[in-house]
DNA sequence: GTTAGCACTCGTTCGAGGTGAGTGCTAACA
DNA sequence: TGTTAGCACTCACCTCGAACGAGTGCTAAC
């Protein structure tokens, strides 16, 4: 017995019922709903080897059925290789995402949101990161008579600050020509590169050894910390969902969204593939086993490469979460400066 | 009839009862497992008297009493007032909140990590924020051809950046020599002073009309940016508490603490106060309408005040919970230069 | 003023019975 | 040979009522 094209059918007619509803769906409903012009009795015989071959699951005997995670693949993938993604998505993404977003943090951000507002399922925003970044600027700004700013800007555009303390005074001037002096020396390198170089600065700014011992531990937390700022946005969403109605599950979806790391880990698409969709255990992770998780990326104009993502229940609506991650990453990857055909103006 | 002396102590055992159990609370257990030497007939006479007072509510005839927000005001005024906090959260707090933190906003996010692992609430920690930051550098990076990155830094130590687009070509060299000219004019400037600068300087620079106009929109939006990025923690932790078991309000207050602007505008505390606590309705959120707010404010170097808070319901408690961010406001500020006793240690 | 006793209230639990959606199987039909 | 009607069967879910018990208010005695 294999799949063919009328148990195709069926399974697809299945597959939109459940997720419209998160009911089991029974033969009757299928019959009747999605005109086949088949009696509910051969549909009944249809799902009885659309079960035997994995595609549906029986939560109970006298329940209806309900779609596998083999069925979801198959759906997805359908989906996929059609790769006509409905295009009403894209008034909808771009009447919400414009306005004021200089700031790149503003900007994760707010896609985040725009993307969980627009799917009603939670979105998880990754900033571009590539190769390491190389330093364009260092500068020292003066906090306090023993402590130091040190930014730093790459040509990620990312930039980090942290503290530095010294002992000896530190005054405004000499701060200054210090920054002038780092900027010069150490322009063009990556972090890793950069404290490599601590040590023979030392060895010409002698004076300076308790600072440039400081930088030297910042560049170092900085190149480690591949942790990227991930936005997260419609957390709560996923309560409005039956599957989430338990409240055990509902606390540890709630608390995986809340360790940015493992979150990132997750979201974190390696590859080239535009599109990625997880479905339930296909995750990987325990928490997630009833969730799907789609991802996109985008792209910047200096190449570095971005993540955005949608987790959903697993019966997701697949066909407009694909849509509208599919404008949103274009979207992304113009605003980033890489979409060459349509700059966006700024207002 | 007046409160008395009988009549507080048993108040305060309903009040500690309910806070550990959340469930209302008898004569019978008040009088069995806090030995006051009465009957529960006697007690169910107090408690009948207290009822009449407003400190008690009667969810029915035959359940237990359960204490107001009128009580648990009283109950946090005469903790206030004996303002002998417990001291062994010091250890506690110590212990978790320490290690690499550099990053301001690190120390932030921490903050509220460790804030409401130790309560088991939920935590926000806003950043310092006080009279208007001055501007101590600003640097352009080129990112594209025709965008840069601005990134401005201020003596707050906040740091922002925005990219601004213009139509010339932006070369490395010249736009750091036009950053050494903005931070010479605009150093020491507050962000609404140096928009006022703009129309000079561009008189001066002419060829970077396009560029300055840019930076004066950036300065204005930044300015404008009250909004501080807060800091949460610990969501998920409302979810254990049986008064959030309802799906309904439990999604509420989630997408509450999504919407991070209006958190900010209801933790955020004015005045001298070290703590306030708003107690239910006092809240004066819908949302939290049985939920209890904690605040307490630390002071960095410069004198800008941050604010810390902790939500829980209205069983709070209290006496645990002012005791950590007792002790966290102190570590915060430590932290931040404040405090000249102990300034932390890197490593 | 305190307490024992008692009738009363009312939410909670539990089991029985009814209901209905849905299935699998069989036999008849085209 | 595939399709359909019919039917017995299963099982989650709802409802209802009884039993339960925690807790109260009141009264009378100490």
């Amino acid at each position: 017995m294999a799949m063919d094209e009328r148990k195709f059918r069926i399974l697809q007619a299945i597959i939109d019922d459940y997720i419209l509803t998160a009911v089991p769906v029974g033969s009757r409903t299928i019959s009747k709903k999605y005109d086949m012009g088949l009696s509910s009795a051969t549909i009944r015989n249809e799902m009885s080897d659309l079960e035997e071959l994995g595609y549906l699951d029986q939560p109970h005997v006298s329940a209806g059925r309900v779609p596998s995670a083999k069925a979801y693949r198959l759906y997805v993938d359908q989906l996929l290789r059609a790769g006509k993604l409905r295009s009403d998505s894209e008034q909808m993404v771009k009447a919400h995402f414009l306005g004021r977003m200089r700031q790149m943090e503003d900007v994760i951000d707010h896609a985040a949101q725009v993307l969980s507002t627009l799917t009603n399922y939670t979105a998880v925003v990754l900033p571009p990161t590539g190769s390491q970044p190389r330093i364009r600027n260092i500068q020292l700004v003066s906090v306090s008579d023993t402590a130091a700013l040190v930014v730093i800007v790459t040509d990620a555009g990312i930039v980090r600050d942290a503290v530095i303390r010294v002992s000896e005074e530190l005054d405004s001037d000499s701060l200054y020509s210090i920054s002038r002096t780092l900027t010069q020396e150490l322009n063009g390198r990556t972090l890793s590169e950069a404290v490599e170089q601590i040590p023979q600065l030392m060895a010409r700014m002698q004076a300076q050894s308790e600072l440039l011992t400081g930088l030297g531990t910042v560049l170092n937390e900085q190149g480690e910390a591949v942790k990227p700022r991930v936005a997260i946005g419609g957390t709560s969403n996923m309560l409005s969902y039956p599957e989430y109605s338990d409240m055990e599950k509902a606390r540890s979806f709630l608390s995986l969204m809340e360790t940015r790391d493992r979150l990132a880990d997750i979201i974190s698409q390696k590859g080239e593939m535009s599109f990625t969709v997880r479905i339930g255990p296909e995750t990987g992770v325990p928490e997630m086993a009833d969730c799907s998780i789609v991802t996109a990326t985008y792209t910047t104009g200096n190449g570095q490469q971005g993540t955005i993502g949608v987790i959903g229940p697993t019966r997701m609506q697949y066909s407009r979460v694909l849509s509208i991650m599919n404008t949103m990453g274009q979207q992304l990857s113009e605003l980033f400066g890489m979409g060459d055909d349509e700059p966006l103006k700024l207002e």
